[in-house]
DNA sequence: CAATAGTCTATAAAAGAAGTAGACTTTTAT
DNA sequence: ATAAAAGTCTACTTCTTTTATAGACTATTG
């Protein structure tokens, strides 16, 4: 399961992409759309930007946008850039691997199975973009 | 990612299953072979006992052994018997579905991408034994 | 210069992971 | 019978991570 905070940046990042090229968007806004506590959306906004995907305006008309058009971020970027890993265990982590204590990877029936889901998963992850969050 | 506790009961199914046969194995030998905190541990297997998949025994000899063959209890099945969630967001969980806040299921995108990558997962999970996780 | 809106720091609350201690029960072997 | 082995159960304690809140600060606009 993902974390709370990635399941909110992704919430937001539809919302964001349903309003891409109208301009920045209140963090308030967003907050009140998706139903996320404001003051933790603020720190994800953040760090979407540190990240390069959100650029933000301060000041009256201010508020966060996305750098590039919806269909150009997919999923899978989304979720890693917060901190998201994708696979099922450490050891067949892409992006946040650690390597298990007690086992051998070259030996590990774990290990195969999960690799197995992993692609699975990150094969769609990384097909779809932020415009499929947007809301008909 | 699973919760340490679901990774750790994988594990020690995963070392049971390979015992399959033999008798009782102590919860000392799966903990030092599996580096898994012995405390952590009794309470994993004891979860998994009242799941119904192991069968423990007291006294001198005793041990907890897996009731079936290894290739009957799926990976699925056993993720879910530690409360592990499947799904990567709680409104596309089979299990333990919990209903959004802030969004429509019919017409939300993050839902319809959500549920393609559980049931990516799934297909494989389900597919999956215990007997696949012995070491060769 | 006042109002707006994002930024930053600090902290609190809640949940999960890990470890410890001890009493109790069942089973086996002597 | 009885002692030792091994699982069962209860109750804490500690540590870390995640989630959430508050308030002061800074930049921008009009």
């Amino acid at each position: 399961m993902l974390s709370k905070k990635t399941q909110y940046a992704l919430k937001a990042l539809g919302y964001l992409a349903g309003k891409f090229g109208e301009g920045p968007v209140l963090i308030s806004e967003i907050s009140k759309k998706k139903k996320i506590p404001i003051k933790f959306l603020e720190t994800i906004l953040l760090e979407l930007k540190q990240g390069g995907i959100l650029e933000s305006k301060k000041g009256k008309g201010g508020g966060y946008y996305l750098l590039q058009p919806p269909k150009k971020i997919t999923l899978a970027k989304a979720i890693r850039l917060v901190g998201g890993p994708i696979a099922l265990i450490p050891c067949v982590s892409l992006n946040f691997y650690e390597k298990c204590k007690d086992c051998d990877e070259a030996t590990c029936g774990l290990n195969k199975a999960m690799v197995q889901t992993r692609d699975a998963t990150l094969k769609i992850l990384e097909k779809k973009t932020l415009e499929e969050l947007i809301d008909r």
